[in-house]
DNA sequence: GATGTATATATCAATCTGATATATGCATCC
DNA sequence: GGATGCATATATCAGATTGATATATACATC
């Protein structure tokens, strides 16, 4: 989703600086299914006032730096509900951790390690901070969205602990025998289905 | 993983042309993980060209437009092994459905329910495709992000069969009563965890 | 004083996206 | 027969995004 379409998001809920539409959007559940730069966020606010979507209202602070605050308008509601209408794009996924282990046999045995237990701690925080969210006040689309996350994560910490000796061993032996055609023993986590 | 760094490992394979590198990087197990278009594909081998990470070879084909077939060097090599051993980016992950099902009040039952079937129809499809997948031959770097992807998708497919009519009901519920602060009736499958 | 953090707005070079253009063939349809 | 569609190929473009950086107002720490 393109950026105008995700700060008129943040903004039907209510008026908000530039800065603080990237706060919300790097919270739960938005940082689940969005990311989103301050390089985009500012020329996409300006985009949506040139096309009447939202309006700004400067605002001075004590102690702090002025700020710009954005609410959207009738017509900023109508394009977001138009949005929502359209058939959605593609979900689009990108993980240089399975590139680089795509190349395992690339990686030294000790490095292949470490990004498998660098990762495994990485997914148990985000699982512990998602199950201490606290979702008493949230929409069902909320709610919905935050279990599928975290359905996620818990899937993928399973399936890096259940196949992270697999993958070590197979990498080893398939560095040693690179030019053989050995058979390794079938294990009952072997990736990939039927052998 | 930048655009270079995903010709260098195709190119690494074998030599091809832009096209083939695009074709390949299409298909199963590289399709889980990244994606990328000619726009980018194109400038990247001219980029890889000057810094000598790769040479390029013009080829006449009957039938065919020309082409030109782009073979990795010494030096590429090196740069797409020295890539390997940066700590990996953080994954990304950008989804205009989970989009449009977090703001499930502002769609229509029908449309809401054509959603999750439309989502629901092109999972098992996927899912099908992958397990149509020969991977004999595969690495299993290959293999274990094959499985990752297999196991993604199925679990996402169970997530959406299994809560797809609590989302509907609790957003025809909460639609009705957007006003009330009335606790319905808690269900096995209720995401979110505790209430 | 330098460094770091938080709140704020803004910008920039490099890269990517989605579409389009062009070219060589072949197949199908009205 | 011409238009349309597909596949194989290379290439480009306007708009958008990315990651970093700059600037500003405060405050805290070393």
């Amino acid at each position: 989703m393109d950026t105008r379409t995700l700060c008129l998001a943040i903004l039907q809920k209510g008026a908000a600086s530039g800065y603080e539409i990237k706060k919300k959007l790097e919270e739960m559940p938005y940082r689940i299914f969005q990311e989103v730069g301050f390089g985009s966020i500012y020329p996409a606010l300006n985009r949506l006032l040139e096309a009447g979507h939202v309006t700004v209202q400067a605002q001075a602070q004590r102690k702090r730096p002025d700020k710009k605050v954005y609410a959207i308008t009738a017509n900023g509601r109508q394009e977001l509900e138009g949005s929502l209408l359209h058939p959605p794009a593609q979900d689009r996924f990108r993980s240089d951790f399975l590139f680089v282990l795509f190349h395992s046999e690339l990686l030294a045995h000790e490095e292949l390690a470490d990004l498998f237990d660098t990762r495994i701690t990485e997914l148990k925080s985000t699982i512990d901070q998602m199950h201490a969210c606290d979702l008493s006040g949230a929409s069902p689309g909320a709610r919905f969205v935050h279990g599928y996350g975290l359905t996620y994560y818990e899937n993928a910490l399973d399936y890096l602990c259940t196949h992270r000796e697999w993958l070590l061993d197979e990498t080893e032996a398939r560095r040693q025998t690179t030019s053989a055609t050995w058979c390794p023993e079938v294990s009952s986590t072997v990736p990939g289905g039927d052998r």
